[in-house]
DNA sequence: TAAACAATAGCCAGTTTGGGTAAGTGTGAT
DNA sequence: ATCACACTTACCCAAACTGGCTATTGTTTA
């Protein structure tokens, strides 16, 4: 039995998916609201295992929604819905929380499939949502051309170090090596990264 | 038409691709190379819209080719092959680079239809493995219980350009107050986050 | 073989920080 | 009206840091 929670303003859509769940085999509408701060204070009690969310509401939208809910109940699967397909506010529900997403006018035979497949570890979405998704994904081949000055292991090793907020006397004695020679290696790296303190260089640093 | 290129260490499969493609209306297979080495010098001189890449390939494999012909040509869309489902090399190639992946037994059908879509923006892939895209994008909703001794809006001021490596002086030009203020604000905002040095309460700072 | 460079070490002058102490103003709550 | 607290300024001192110059020992590369 999968429970299901809608939250749409629209009465008409929000009861014909009602009639649509409650009326089918092995689903069970637990709780249908038409804005979001009704879901947000009933659907914990309720716990349902999937919410359909309209991405467009009056007030608190779905977007601002699903990420509240999912603070609340981070196994919540949220599925958005839209009338059509708001390429910029899909990704964003997305970055909420949100699995997937259902176009409104979605046949009923494949709304019921998609919620199970969502069930089942699936994620609804359009080919080029997911493509967009994927984009954001890539990790950047990080740019080593002319911003990586491309410093040596010692050098990495002393800058680590000063990152965890060591003095130049304690990376000194972690490396068996006189703090004079920290000194002259920092200088180096300070050259190399552009920098003039260690706040700038630790900065830099923490960025890769 | 779709130029093509595939990267495939078993001959069996590359030749059975490369029938397909040139045997289809509007494809032509413009490289097949056994081997990522090859691949990665030929293919930036044949300009192909799309790259099959097998992600199990002998030397380099096919997720660091990616990674190194996504550097040298970043509109190339590249699309992995594997026999199985493998999540985790998957979603590595994704990251790397790719757009989608098919998996070898899929019908030729298909295939010539997914290509045609990759092109049109679309990305290939099963509703498991956009689940695992789309959690692995999911931004935290930030914890902020007990971590965060709440410094005052001023606090959070300073701290926020001591993080860009200004000194005390340029602090207190940029917030026109002395720079014996800024002093003062600093050691509050230590003792707040239980640091000694610049430098440890830049670090935790830039970790939220 | 000569040049380039990483790693080591030192000295010195000037600047910045970190910690101590003190105190004035304003705002909001009890 | 008193108290707490945020924000402000000030001075002192010791420690740490930055950047200048110099120099030796290896290793790698041209």
């Amino acid at each position: 039995m999968i429970r299901v929670a809608l939250v749409e303003d629209d009465d008409k859509i929000r009861n014909n998916l009602i009639d649509l769940i409650e009326g089918s085999e092995g689903f069970r509408c637990v709780g249908a609201y038409p804005n979001a701060e009704n879901a947000l204070e009933d659907i914990p009690d309720k716990a349902p295992d999937i919410v359909l969310m309209d991405i467009n509401l009056p007030g608190i939208d779905g977007i601002e929604c699903t990420q509240r809910l999912k603070t609340k109940m981070p196994g919540l699967l949220i599925v958005m819905l839209t009338v059509y397909e708001d390429v910029n506010k899909i990704f964003n529900s997305l970055q909420a929380g949100a699995v997937g997403y259902l176009l409104k006018l979605t046949p009923h035979r494949e709304i019921l499939s998609s919620l199970k497949d969502v069930l089942q570890g699936g994620s609804p979405m359009s080919a080029q949502i997911a493509r967009k998704v994927v984009q954001s994904f890539h990790r950047e081949p990080k740019q080593n051309k002319n911003s990586e000055p491309s410093l040596t292991p010692r050098e990495e090793q002393i800058l680590a170090l000063l990152s965890k907020g060591y003095l130049y006397k304690e990376i000194a004695s972690e490396l068996l090596i006189s703090p004079d020679t920290v000194h002259n290696h920092l200088r180096k790296i300070y050259e190399k990264l552009q920098v003039h303190s260690r706040t700038e260089a630790v900065v830099k640093y923490l960025k890769n």
